[in-house]
DNA sequence: TGCCAGGCCGGGT
DNA sequence: ACCCGGCATGGC
């Protein structure tokens, strides 16, 4: 209904410009973090994959590793005992669960999609997203770093900085989940991959830098104290 | 030295 | 529907 939609479209612009202003300033502050750091659109899955909860450091080793060996792509991979998966990525913690989580998406690829990312990249946005979070050892962040960095969906990406940065300001809870965040970027903002992928960088550099779980630097960050 | 990093799963309530 | 323990390395 017209009305309706009249309705909810006030406090949608507002919270609009409110993303945009928080958006212009860590851009101005920052500039365009060059995402995703990654060659292929297969390094870049599998770097999602790498990085869960994990230093981007670290994740450099592993990959640098699976690069040394030329066992960087979904065949090498999916032929690779899983033991020795594990002991190339070792540097990035985890590494026999996270073996298993590399297989498993591996073995996804290669049998609906013959191991080619550009196959699917061609896929439903909507339809892929929900076979990316069945598959066991990918969650939502994982999915959405795959479609959006790997592949160039519009799909916004949140993750623990940009919870912890609008939740010190006071925009969303920290307790709401992540498809409320989620949510609230695909409702107010029209989507935009390039705007995305820039977005999601900034929270992770303005996080990384002013935002840490313990004494943030309020006070120097570029998005004023909270 | 301890704390943390660009999560996710499985079992329990 | 949440809550929690487990998973592990390397850098500061």
């Amino acid at each position: 209904m017209a009305g309706n939609a009249t309705v909810r479209s006030f406090p949608k612009n507002i919270m609009k410009n409110r993303l945009l202003d928080i958006y212009k300033r860590l851009y101005a502050s920052f500039g365009p973090q060059g995402w995703w750091p990654g060659d292929t659109p297969f390094e870049i899955a599998v770097g999602a994959i790498l990085t869960q909860n994990t230093n981007w450091g670290n994740v450099e080793k592993a990959i640098g590793n699976l690069k040394k060996e030329k066992k960087l792509s979904s065949r090498a991979i999916h032929e690779m005992p899983e033991k020795r998966l594990a002991s190339l990525i070792k540097p990035a913690g985890y590494y026999n669960i996270k073996a298993k989580r590399l297989k498993h998406f591996v073995s996804f690829l290669i049998k609906k999609y013959k191991g080619s990312m550009k196959a699917m990249g061609k896929a439903d946005m909507h339809a892929l997203r929900e076979s990316l979070l069945n598959i066991n050892g990918i969650g939502p962040e994982t999915a959405d770093s795959i479609l959006l960095y790997g592949l160039d969906k519009p799909v916004f990406v949140i993750d623990a900085y940009t919870r912890r940065v609008l939740g010190r300001h006071g925009i969303m809870g920290h307790d709401k989940t992540y498809e409320d965040f989620r949510r609230l970027f695909h409702f107010s903002l029209k989507p935009d991959v390039r705007l995305f992928n820039e977005y999601h960088a900034l929270f992770v550099r303005v996080g990384k830098e002013y935002c840490k779980s313990k004494d943030p630097l309020c006070r120097e960050c570029p998005l004023g104290v909270s």
